[in-house]
RNA sequence: GGGGGUGUAGCUCAGUUGGUUAGAGCGCUGGCCUGUCACGCCAGAGGCCGCGGGUUCGAGUCCCGUCACUCCCGCCA
């Protein structure tokens, strides 16, 4: 027999009655009647309840036993009474009756007990990650990871990619969030940097030769953290393809997420088709750019409504100020005065002068709008935006730009409040023609809006003779219940629209050779039309496990302030190796102790 | 860097308007218990009420500061 064991804690059915079994795992639960003693024993696979009683050799042994020891035990497997069947458990209708016993660790009090689903502060569940690792409900996330992880890999090869490998140590990129820094020793004063993601390496293999590049990429970002994103690392589903128009790429990753989302949601329904939303429209509709389209509430233009009305707050912004709109949210069921002033109050609270809102009853709007535009304004608005009796619409009324994010705000909080968000499903779109360009307040000049590599619709002919801040980019994400899930974009591979759309964003072009001379270099060496996208995996998996938090799918994450209280990292380290390094301290001044 | 929340036993939490010796459940220790599976019953140990200062006759409670964790803003091509 082996050493540890010839059964795994879930293996034992009915049909192994009567045989000698070993088992060894962690002691998940004691119940001591005196004479009698219940140990539920556990290891990744299962539970099996063992019991000894005074005939037993290793009885006096068995009741010192206390949860998470580690035990190796022998015994017969025992068919349980009907009145004694766990029908909860897989390994329910048996149980061993023990006659060995070795304990082989023991535990001291539990900082953390394992047994039970109760919430744990954060901090001691991750300075004792291993015991946490060993609850249920994130040992299954762990293992649904896993599984994940294997179909993801399965089905990109399916679909004809292939898996790179690319450099973990790179160069600093100028572009997007602050780089982790590894110090040469080879080279005094320069450093290598952790890639925030393998961007360009993967536009480089395909300029290499190589089609429909894959990887499970890790990416490294110094950026503050937020429950949907970690800080330091996280992993993307990088992928790239030659010769490709946007709706290749679509053609491609749509099948692979649909798939993977029907394999492990549990049997939620997951969109067919993925709409295509203009990011345009979707400011217009949902206030954001990535629509949680759970929600039924679309949000429609209404400026029209209160053009010249007796509303004057309204009437006089339109009329002062070709920029203002009015946008109203519609609230089905929402059409009460006091749901009306909870969501006036809230946007008080959001630091909005208010929120404006009719609702109806009777046949007829009621509140301070609706009297002050009447009757018929009213009852076209009504009819514009389809609401019954009993519903209510708000209103925001400015600068779309600078008012659409509240009001996305607004859409949200009276969708849930209300009750209307769908649940248990999975809702898809695409978000397209994000533009190429924004408007930077600060600076008072026009930048990139997103990826600077990105090609813009229209090439250089629109980037000679359009308005930039018109110009829109072939840029997409995924965004699946609010969340965005991916970014992508067809990539610019024609070094003189690259020069041309640094040119508009204000850098000269020795900036661009300066930070991106490989690149370009390579662009100039015969690049394919290429184009990809990189779907977030932990938030991918997050959705599958039904998790608001990132923590509770990665193995050992860091905390807020990205550090690791198992490990102690970040620490710091000897004089030697600083000296090898050629650093030196210069420590930021602590108040005197 | 900024804002909000939390901080009381090993763990989860309660703690009234500022008033005697700070409580409960789980866990732990001891005792009882032969069919439990969140076993049950009895007893016990366990507290710098995050830390520092202040107000007060008196502070877990009020005020100021600070630290930790967390959520959010900034940041995230």
């Amino acid at each position: 027999m082996h050493r540890y064991r010839s059964h795994n804690c879930g293996a034992l059915r009915k049909s192994d009655v009567g045989n000698e079994t070993r088992l060894s795992g962690w002691v998940h639960r004691v119940r001591d009647h005196g004479g009698l003693l219940f140990i539920d024993l556990r290891d990744h696979y299962g539970i099996t309840q063992c019991v000894i009683d005074p005939d037993s050799p290793v009885f006096n042994l068995a009741e010192t036993v206390r949860s998470e020891w580690v035990l190796c035990i022998e015994g017969a497997v025992r068919e349980r009474a009907d009145d004694a069947v766990n029908k909860n458990l897989p390994t329910g209708e048996i149980e061993i009756f023990l006659e060995k016993l070795e304990v082989l660790a023991e535990c001291p009090e539990l900082p953390l007990p394992v047994f039970g689903e109760q919430d744990y502060p954060e901090d001691i569940r991750l300075k004792y990650r291993f015991l946490d690792l060993r609850r249920e409900r994130i040992h299954n996330n762990i293992l649904k990871r896993g599984r994940i992880m294997s179909s993801i890999r399965q089905r990109m090869v399916e679909e004809g990619f292939f898996e790179f490998q690319t450099p973990i140590l790179t160069a600093s990129s100028p572009e997007g969030a602050r780089d982790f820094l590894v110090p040469s020793r080879m080279h005094p004063g320069k450093f290598y940097a952790l890639p925030q993601a393998p961007q360009q390496f993967k536009q480089l293999t395909m300029i290499a030769g190589f089609d429909r590049y894959f990887q499970i990429a890790p990416c490294f970002r110094d950026e503050d953290a937020r429950a949907d994103r970690s800080p330091g690392e996280f992993y993307q589903l990088d992928i790239e393809m030659s010769f490709v128009e946007q709706e290749d790429v679509f053609q491609a990753v749509e099948p692979v997420l649909r798939g993977l989302f029907e394999e492990f949601g549990d049997g939620q329904p997951v969109t067919q088709k993925f709409p295509r939303i203009p990011y345009a429209e979707a400011i217009q509709k949902y206030g954001n750019d990535k629509p949680d389209l759970r929600n039924p509430i679309i949000m429609e233009d209404a400026t029209d409504h209160f053009r010249g009305s007796g509303f004057k707050i309204f009437a006089g912004q339109i009329e002062n100020d070709d920029k203002v709109r009015v946008w109203a949210i519609p609230a089905k069921t929402g059409g009460s005065r006091a749901f009306c002033d909870r969501m006036n109050s809230w946007a008080q609270g959001e630091g909005q002068p208010g929120l404006g809102y009719i609702f109806f009853r009777d046949g007829e709007g009621a509140g301070p709008i609706a009297k002050n535009i009447g009757e018929e304004r009213t009852s076209a608005i009504r009819s514009q935006l389809g609401l019954e009796d009993g519903d209510a619409v708000f209103f925001v009324c400015g600068d779309p730009k600078k008012f659409a994010s509240f009001a996305g705000d607004a859409r949200t909080r009276a969708g849930e409040t209300l009750d209307l968000v769908a649940k248990d499903r999975f809702d898809f779109c695409w978000i397209v023609d994000f533009p190429m360009f924004e408007w930077d307040e600060q600076e008072e000049k026009v930048d990139f809006s997103h990826n600077p590599f990105s090609m813009p619709q229209g090439g250089l002919d629109a980037l000679e003779n359009q308005d930039p801040l018109t110009i829109n980019a072939w840029q997409y994400d995924i965004v699946c219940n609010g969340i965005e899930l991916s970014s992508g974009a067809i990539r610019n591979h024609r070094p003189e629209i690259m020069k041309k759309a640094f040119e508009i964003a204000g850098y000269e072009e020795s900036v661009l050779e300066e930070k991106f001379g490989g690149m370009l270099r390579a662009l100039t060496y015969g690049a394919p039309p290429h184009g990809g996208i990189a779907p977030g995996i932990d938030r991918i998996v997050m959705l599958l496990c039904g998790e608001e938090n990132l923590r509770e799918v990665v193995m050992f994450p860091m905390n807020q302030q990205a550090e690791d209280s198992l490990m102690g990292a970040p620490s710091e380290v000897s004089a030697r190796q600083l000296r090898d390094l050629h650093i030196r301290l210069n420590l930021p001044k602590t108040p005197a102790s």
